[in-house]
DNA sequence: CTAATTGCAAAAGCTTTGCAGCGCA
DNA sequence: TGCGCTGCAAAGCTTTTGCAATTAG
Protein backbone atom coordinates (compact mmCIF):
# COMPACT_ATOMS: atom_id res chain seq x y z
CA UNK A 1 0.00 0.00 0.00
CA UNK A 2 1.79 3.20 -0.92
CA UNK A 3 2.28 5.95 1.62
CA UNK A 4 0.57 8.68 0.17
CA UNK A 5 -2.64 7.03 1.45
CA UNK A 6 -1.82 7.38 4.91
CA UNK A 7 -2.00 11.20 4.51
CA UNK A 8 -4.95 10.90 2.30
CA UNK A 9 -6.60 9.26 5.65
CA UNK A 10 -5.35 11.11 7.65
CA UNK A 11 -6.94 14.63 6.21
CA UNK A 12 -9.93 12.46 6.58
CA UNK A 13 -10.28 11.83 2.32
CA UNK A 14 -11.35 8.76 1.07
CA UNK A 15 -8.76 7.20 -0.84
CA UNK A 16 -9.97 7.49 -4.60
CA UNK A 17 -8.30 7.18 -7.56
CA UNK A 18 -8.38 9.94 -8.57
CA UNK A 19 -6.90 11.63 -5.48
CA UNK A 20 -4.25 8.39 -5.39
CA UNK A 21 -3.38 9.64 -8.86
CA UNK A 22 -3.14 13.10 -8.34
CA UNK A 23 -0.95 12.90 -5.54
CA UNK A 24 1.41 10.00 -7.62
CA UNK A 25 2.10 12.44 -10.25
CA UNK A 26 2.65 15.47 -8.12
CA UNK A 27 5.37 13.16 -6.60
CA UNK A 28 6.95 11.79 -9.36
CA UNK A 29 6.77 14.87 -11.47
CA UNK A 30 10.45 16.16 -12.24
CA UNK A 31 8.88 19.61 -12.60
CA UNK A 32 8.18 20.37 -9.30
CA UNK A 33 5.53 23.13 -9.92
CA UNK A 34 2.33 22.00 -11.73
CA UNK A 35 -0.95 24.03 -12.26
CA UNK A 36 -4.12 22.30 -12.58
CA UNK A 37 -4.14 22.00 -16.29
CA UNK A 38 -0.27 20.13 -16.17
CA UNK A 39 -1.34 17.77 -13.55
CA UNK A 40 -4.85 17.15 -15.54
CA UNK A 41 -2.57 16.43 -18.97
CA UNK A 42 -0.39 14.36 -16.83
CA UNK A 43 -3.61 12.30 -15.94
CA UNK A 44 -4.43 12.61 -19.85
CA UNK A 45 -1.02 11.46 -20.69
CA UNK A 46 -0.84 8.44 -17.84
CA UNK A 47 -4.35 7.22 -19.69
CA UNK A 48 -6.69 8.22 -16.46
CA UNK A 49 -9.61 10.00 -16.82
CA UNK A 50 -9.96 12.24 -14.51
CA UNK A 51 -11.97 15.55 -15.23
CA UNK A 52 -10.39 19.16 -14.92
CA UNK A 53 -12.69 19.93 -12.19
CA UNK A 54 -11.88 17.16 -10.34
CA UNK A 55 -8.60 17.99 -10.46
CA UNK A 56 -9.33 21.34 -8.97
CA UNK A 57 -11.12 20.36 -6.22
CA UNK A 58 -8.80 17.71 -5.22
CA UNK A 59 -5.62 19.62 -5.60
CA UNK A 60 -7.77 22.71 -3.47
CA UNK A 61 -8.38 19.53 -0.85
CA UNK A 62 -5.18 18.98 -0.79
CA UNK A 63 -4.39 22.38 -0.03
CA UNK A 64 -6.61 22.70 2.60
CA UNK A 65 -5.17 19.55 4.03
CA UNK A 66 -1.45 20.99 3.78
CA UNK A 67 -0.88 18.04 1.59
CA UNK A 68 0.36 20.52 -0.86
CA UNK A 69 1.08 24.75 -1.73
CA UNK A 70 -0.67 26.51 -4.05
CA UNK A 71 1.65 29.91 -5.44
CA UNK A 72 0.17 32.57 -7.66
CA UNK A 73 3.33 33.47 -9.87
CA UNK A 74 2.64 36.87 -11.93
CA UNK A 75 -0.63 36.73 -12.73
CA UNK A 76 -1.62 33.72 -14.55
CA UNK A 77 -2.59 30.34 -13.16
CA UNK A 78 -1.71 29.10 -9.59
CA UNK A 79 0.46 26.77 -9.42
CA UNK A 80 0.93 23.81 -6.52
CA UNK A 81 3.93 22.00 -5.29
CA UNK A 82 3.80 19.01 -2.70
CA UNK A 83 4.56 20.59 0.66
CA UNK A 84 7.72 18.83 1.85
CA UNK A 85 7.39 20.69 5.22
CA UNK A 86 10.52 22.84 4.77
CA UNK A 87 9.95 26.06 3.71
CA UNK A 88 11.49 28.00 1.02
CA UNK A 89 10.48 31.12 -0.99
CA UNK A 90 10.56 31.26 -5.33
CA UNK A 91 12.54 32.90 -7.62
CA UNK A 92 11.56 32.54 -10.79
CA UNK A 93 13.63 33.20 -14.26
CA UNK A 94 12.12 35.29 -16.71
CA UNK A 95 13.63 33.74 -19.73
CA UNK A 96 13.32 30.49 -18.93
CA UNK A 97 10.28 30.16 -16.78
CA UNK A 98 12.79 27.88 -14.55
CA UNK A 99 11.38 28.03 -10.96
CA UNK A 100 14.11 28.05 -8.16
CA UNK A 101 13.81 27.30 -4.36
CA UNK A 102 15.93 29.09 -1.89
CA UNK A 103 15.91 29.96 1.62
CA UNK A 104 17.35 32.47 3.94
CA UNK A 105 17.72 32.34 7.42
CA UNK A 106 18.42 36.05 7.65
CA UNK A 107 15.22 37.31 5.64
CA UNK A 108 12.96 35.43 7.47
CA UNK A 109 13.95 36.62 10.98
CA UNK A 110 13.92 40.32 9.38
CA UNK A 111 10.51 39.88 8.18
CA UNK A 112 9.42 38.72 11.73
CA UNK A 113 11.23 42.27 13.06
CA UNK A 114 9.71 44.13 10.30
CA UNK A 115 6.08 42.90 11.11
CA UNK A 116 6.81 43.25 14.59
CA UNK A 117 7.67 47.16 14.45
CA UNK A 118 4.49 47.76 12.85
CA UNK A 119 2.81 45.45 15.77
CA UNK A 120 1.33 42.26 13.63
CA UNK A 121 2.35 38.82 13.66
CA UNK A 122 3.42 37.24 10.24
CA UNK A 123 0.43 34.77 9.40
CA UNK A 124 2.14 33.79 6.43
CA UNK A 125 4.07 35.32 3.23
CA UNK A 126 5.18 35.56 -0.29
CA UNK A 127 8.03 36.09 -1.43
CA UNK A 128 8.56 35.66 -5.48
CA UNK A 129 12.19 37.13 -7.30
CA UNK A 130 11.90 37.62 -10.97
CA UNK A 131 15.35 36.92 -12.67
CA UNK A 132 17.41 36.27 -15.54
CA UNK A 133 20.91 34.48 -15.74
CA UNK A 134 23.76 36.55 -15.05
CA UNK A 135 25.11 38.48 -17.84
CA UNK A 136 28.59 37.96 -17.78
CA UNK A 137 29.60 40.18 -20.83
CA UNK B 1 -3.27 72.67 -15.92
CA UNK B 2 -2.98 70.07 -13.94
CA UNK B 3 0.40 68.31 -13.37
CA UNK B 4 -0.36 64.82 -13.99
CA UNK B 5 -0.96 65.92 -17.68
CA UNK B 6 2.58 66.72 -18.14
CA UNK B 7 3.43 62.82 -17.48
CA UNK B 8 1.05 61.20 -19.82
CA UNK B 9 2.18 63.59 -22.73
CA UNK B 10 5.60 62.01 -21.09
CA UNK B 11 4.71 58.87 -21.46
CA UNK B 12 3.33 59.45 -25.11
CA UNK B 13 0.03 59.12 -23.84
CA UNK B 14 -2.71 61.50 -25.29
CA UNK B 15 -4.32 63.18 -22.45
CA UNK B 16 -8.01 62.19 -22.67
CA UNK B 17 -10.32 62.71 -20.08
CA UNK B 18 -10.69 58.81 -19.30
CA UNK B 19 -6.57 58.94 -18.54
CA UNK B 20 -7.08 62.63 -16.60
CA UNK B 21 -9.77 60.99 -14.03
CA UNK B 22 -8.56 57.94 -13.52
CA UNK B 23 -4.89 59.73 -13.01
CA UNK B 24 -7.12 61.60 -9.96
CA UNK B 25 -8.49 59.28 -8.54
CA UNK B 26 -5.41 57.38 -7.85
CA UNK B 27 -4.09 60.60 -6.83
CA UNK B 28 -6.77 61.67 -4.70
CA UNK B 29 -7.76 57.92 -2.80
CA UNK B 30 -7.43 57.59 0.22
CA UNK B 31 -6.45 54.05 -0.43
CA UNK B 32 -3.38 53.94 -2.07
CA UNK B 33 -4.50 50.16 -3.40
CA UNK B 34 -7.33 50.02 -5.91
CA UNK B 35 -8.73 47.23 -7.72
CA UNK B 36 -9.60 48.10 -11.29
CA UNK B 37 -13.19 47.49 -10.16
CA UNK B 38 -12.06 49.87 -7.30
CA UNK B 39 -10.99 53.01 -10.01
CA UNK B 40 -14.16 52.16 -12.14
CA UNK B 41 -16.84 52.75 -8.90
CA UNK B 42 -15.19 55.65 -8.60
CA UNK B 43 -15.42 56.88 -11.71
CA UNK B 44 -19.23 56.18 -11.55
CA UNK B 45 -19.49 57.91 -8.36
CA UNK B 46 -17.79 60.96 -9.61
CA UNK B 47 -20.42 60.75 -12.33
CA UNK B 48 -17.59 60.31 -14.86
CA UNK B 49 -19.07 57.91 -17.84
CA UNK B 50 -16.15 55.73 -18.58
CA UNK B 51 -16.19 51.91 -19.58
CA UNK B 52 -14.52 49.49 -17.24
CA UNK B 53 -12.57 48.35 -20.43
CA UNK B 54 -10.80 51.69 -20.93
CA UNK B 55 -10.21 51.46 -16.53
CA UNK B 56 -8.29 48.41 -17.58
CA UNK B 57 -6.76 49.80 -20.55
CA UNK B 58 -5.46 53.05 -19.15
CA UNK B 59 -4.51 51.01 -15.74
CA UNK B 60 -2.14 48.75 -18.69
CA UNK B 61 -1.39 51.87 -20.01
CA UNK B 62 0.04 53.40 -17.37
CA UNK B 63 1.75 50.19 -15.88
CA UNK B 64 3.78 50.30 -19.44
CA UNK B 65 4.37 53.71 -18.79
CA UNK B 66 5.88 52.91 -15.49
CA UNK B 67 2.97 55.52 -13.79
CA UNK B 68 2.00 52.69 -11.50
CA UNK B 69 2.27 49.65 -10.25
CA UNK B 70 -0.09 46.41 -10.27
CA UNK B 71 -0.12 43.70 -7.58
CA UNK B 72 -1.21 40.59 -6.83
CA UNK B 73 -1.76 40.15 -3.76
CA UNK B 74 -3.42 36.90 -3.24
CA UNK B 75 -5.80 35.22 -5.39
CA UNK B 76 -8.20 37.44 -6.88
CA UNK B 77 -8.11 40.65 -8.90
CA UNK B 78 -5.12 43.26 -9.25
CA UNK B 79 -4.45 45.98 -7.44
CA UNK B 80 -2.87 49.21 -8.89
CA UNK B 81 -0.83 52.13 -6.89
CA UNK B 82 0.42 55.29 -8.06
CA UNK B 83 4.28 54.87 -8.72
CA UNK B 84 6.34 57.14 -6.60
CA UNK B 85 9.66 55.86 -6.97
CA UNK B 86 10.32 54.75 -3.79
CA UNK B 87 10.20 50.92 -3.94
CA UNK B 88 8.20 49.46 -1.13
CA UNK B 89 6.95 45.93 -0.06
CA UNK B 90 3.81 44.99 1.89
CA UNK B 91 2.29 43.85 4.74
CA UNK B 92 -1.76 42.62 3.98
CA UNK B 93 -3.84 42.25 7.22
CA UNK B 94 -5.34 39.32 7.06
CA UNK B 95 -8.22 40.56 8.99
CA UNK B 96 -8.87 44.09 8.10
CA UNK B 97 -8.15 44.29 4.65
CA UNK B 98 -5.28 46.77 5.56
CA UNK B 99 -2.07 47.25 3.37
CA UNK B 100 0.93 48.82 5.28
CA UNK B 101 4.13 49.52 2.98
CA UNK B 102 7.37 48.96 4.28
CA UNK B 103 10.94 48.76 2.92
CA UNK B 104 13.96 47.23 4.43
CA UNK B 105 17.17 47.54 2.91
CA UNK B 106 18.63 44.57 4.77
CA UNK B 107 15.77 42.12 2.47
CA UNK B 108 16.73 44.07 -0.35
CA UNK B 109 20.60 43.61 -0.65
CA UNK B 110 20.22 40.06 0.82
CA UNK B 111 17.67 38.83 -2.39
CA UNK B 112 20.27 40.10 -4.37
CA UNK B 113 22.70 37.91 -2.72
CA UNK B 114 20.64 35.44 -3.17
CA UNK B 115 19.89 35.79 -6.79
CA UNK B 116 23.34 36.41 -7.54
CA UNK B 117 25.02 33.13 -5.69
CA UNK B 118 22.54 31.27 -8.20
CA UNK B 119 23.62 32.99 -10.60
CA UNK B 120 21.09 35.40 -11.64
CA UNK B 121 20.06 39.05 -11.68
CA UNK B 122 17.44 40.49 -9.87
CA UNK B 123 14.76 42.02 -12.36
CA UNK B 124 12.20 42.29 -10.11
CA UNK B 125 10.20 40.84 -6.81
CA UNK B 126 7.39 40.59 -5.09
CA UNK B 127 7.56 40.29 -1.32
CA UNK B 128 4.05 40.49 0.32
CA UNK B 129 3.61 39.84 4.31
CA UNK B 130 0.60 38.27 5.35
CA UNK B 131 0.26 39.58 9.45
CA UNK B 132 -2.65 39.52 11.70
CA UNK B 133 -2.23 42.57 14.83
CA UNK B 134 -0.04 41.25 17.59
CA UNK B 135 -2.11 39.08 20.43
CA UNK B 136 -1.20 41.08 23.23
CA UNK B 137 -2.37 38.54 25.75
C1' DC C 1 -7.74 65.44 -40.99
C1' DT C 2 -5.90 61.05 -39.08
C1' DA C 3 -4.45 58.17 -35.91
C1' DA C 4 -5.32 57.26 -31.28
C1' DT C 5 -8.88 56.32 -28.02
C1' DT C 6 -13.27 54.94 -26.22
C1' DG C 7 -17.65 52.11 -25.23
C1' DC C 8 -20.14 48.36 -25.72
C1' DA C 9 -20.67 43.74 -26.03
C1' DA C 10 -18.74 39.57 -26.78
C1' DA C 11 -14.96 36.43 -25.85
C1' DA C 12 -11.35 34.47 -23.34
C1' DG C 13 -8.94 32.24 -19.41
C1' DC C 14 -8.94 30.10 -15.09
C1' DT C 15 -11.62 28.25 -11.54
C1' DT C 16 -15.92 26.92 -9.21
C1' DT C 17 -20.43 24.82 -8.81
C1' DG C 18 -24.96 22.08 -9.59
C1' DC C 19 -26.48 17.78 -10.23
C1' DA C 20 -27.13 12.93 -11.30
C1' DG C 21 -24.65 8.82 -11.11
C1' DC C 22 -20.67 6.02 -9.22
C1' DG C 23 -17.60 4.08 -5.71
C1' DC C 24 -15.18 3.70 -1.30
C1' DA C 25 -15.64 2.22 3.53
C1' DT D 1 -25.86 0.54 2.02
C1' DG D 2 -24.89 5.46 2.52
C1' DC D 3 -22.45 9.39 2.05
C1' DG D 4 -18.68 11.09 -0.24
C1' DC D 5 -16.74 11.67 -4.66
C1' DT D 6 -16.62 12.21 -9.66
C1' DG D 7 -17.73 13.88 -14.42
C1' DC D 8 -19.90 16.78 -17.21
C1' DA D 9 -21.59 20.95 -18.45
C1' DA D 10 -22.78 25.31 -17.17
C1' DA D 11 -21.84 29.39 -14.63
C1' DG D 12 -18.67 32.95 -12.46
C1' DC D 13 -14.99 36.29 -12.30
C1' DT D 14 -11.60 39.09 -13.74
C1' DT D 15 -9.50 40.72 -17.72
C1' DT D 16 -9.02 41.19 -22.81
C1' DT D 17 -10.46 42.09 -27.53
C1' DG D 18 -13.16 43.41 -31.98
C1' DC D 19 -15.30 47.06 -34.00
C1' DA D 20 -17.68 51.27 -35.12
C1' DA D 21 -18.02 55.78 -33.40
C1' DT D 22 -15.54 59.65 -31.19
C1' DT D 23 -11.83 62.78 -30.13
C1' DA D 24 -7.31 64.86 -29.36
C1' DG D 25 -3.54 67.26 -31.62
Amino acid sequence: MPNGNLELKKAGLKVTLPRVKILEILESSDTRHLSAEDVYKALLDAGDDVGLATVYRVLTQFESAGLVLRHNFEGAHAVFELNDDEHHDHMVCTETGDVIEFFDDFIESRQKEVASKHGYDIVGHSLVLYVKPKQSS
